[in-house]
DNA sequence: ATGGCGTGTTACACACGA
């Protein structure tokens, strides 16, 4: 089984190479971010051309999450339970949660696309709500322990400082902090692995590069977008990688997919 | 030191990203 997970920024916008893309690699199962796109707009018939089923989270313009499967896609779930919003968007209201993840079964496999919160600045109330946003995603993701279960997608936080291209320039920023590196340790401590890929250059896995001023070129990127998996599914990982040709040419995302192969289960 | 690119909007500059 073939499983990947890929930022696109937007899915509209990405729609030829994301449908070449998919055509080339074959994966079983796709975990999407950034699509950008409302639900109702997301290219279903597209996808479904190359076999693929899909369910997709949006809100409009930003965000946006969906998972393509052909290998089953069942009890969808739009956002995790208990997901907090962005609290300062809604007011006095509750909150209602951004289109920040979609949960599905497919093939017997527990499997989320996640969009983590960018955060911004120490200072915003938008790395408050990051953190509280991890808080919560590790409190949904306690609930589904006990079966095959990948969390996938834009974590928009760095590991280590090696998961970052020159660590001094990100003193002070999002990303690297004590605290969001901490909630990704929360998240291991359930029970999760990080399936770090091999990438295919270099002696860093970076999924992200940012499009200025040639920092694919000289592969100064971030590792960012994490497969998490339960342990009985990390045991099956035969391979995993960045699948960092997706991220050349002409109109790329800024993100690379992560692909990685699963043994059937025994 | 700064910003360098790309996307979406009811746009014709701005917000956002990391």
């Amino acid at each position: 089984m073939r499983l990947a997970t890929w930022n696109v920024n937007s899915v509209k916008a990405r729609l030829p190479r994301l449908l070449d893309w998919l055509a080339g690699t074959e994966p079983d199962i796709v975990c999407l971010q950034e699509t950008k796109c409302p639900a109702e707009s997301f290219p279903v018939a597209e996808v479904s051309e190359l076999g693929y089923a899909a369910a997709a989270h949006g809100d409009g313009r930003w965000n946006g999450v969906a998972v393509l499967s052909r290998v089953g896609l069942e009890e969808v779930t739009l956002s995790f339970p208990g997901e907090p919003g962005f609290a300062e968007l809604d007011g006095v209201g509750a909150a209602r949660p951004e289109a920040r993840a979609l949960g599905a079964t497919c093939g017997g496999l527990r499997v989320w696309s996640l969009y983590a919160p960018n955060g911004r600045a120490l200072d915003s109330p938008h790395y408050a709500y990051k953190l509280a946003w991890f808080a919560a995603l590790r409190d949904a993701l306690a609930e589904e322990m006990g079966t095959p279960l990948v969390a996938c997608g834009d974590y928009n936080v760095a590991p280590t400082d090696a998961d970052v291209w020159d660590p001094a320039l990100f003193v002070g920023a999002t990303h690297v902090t004590p605290a969001e590196r901490q909630a990704l340790a929360e998240l291991l401590d359930l029970g999760l692995h990080d399936v770090v890929p091999t990438p295919m250059k270099g002696p860093h896995p970076y999924t992200y590069w940012d499009y200025r001023a040639g920092m694919f070129h000289q592969n100064k990127g971030m590792r960012i977008d994490l497969v998490y998996a339960s342990t009985d599914v990390a045991e099956r990982v035969r391979k995993a990688y960045v699948d960092r040709e997706a991220r050349k040419g002409k109109g790329p995302s800024d993100h690379a997919p992560i692909v990685v192969d699963l043994d059937p289960i025994n």
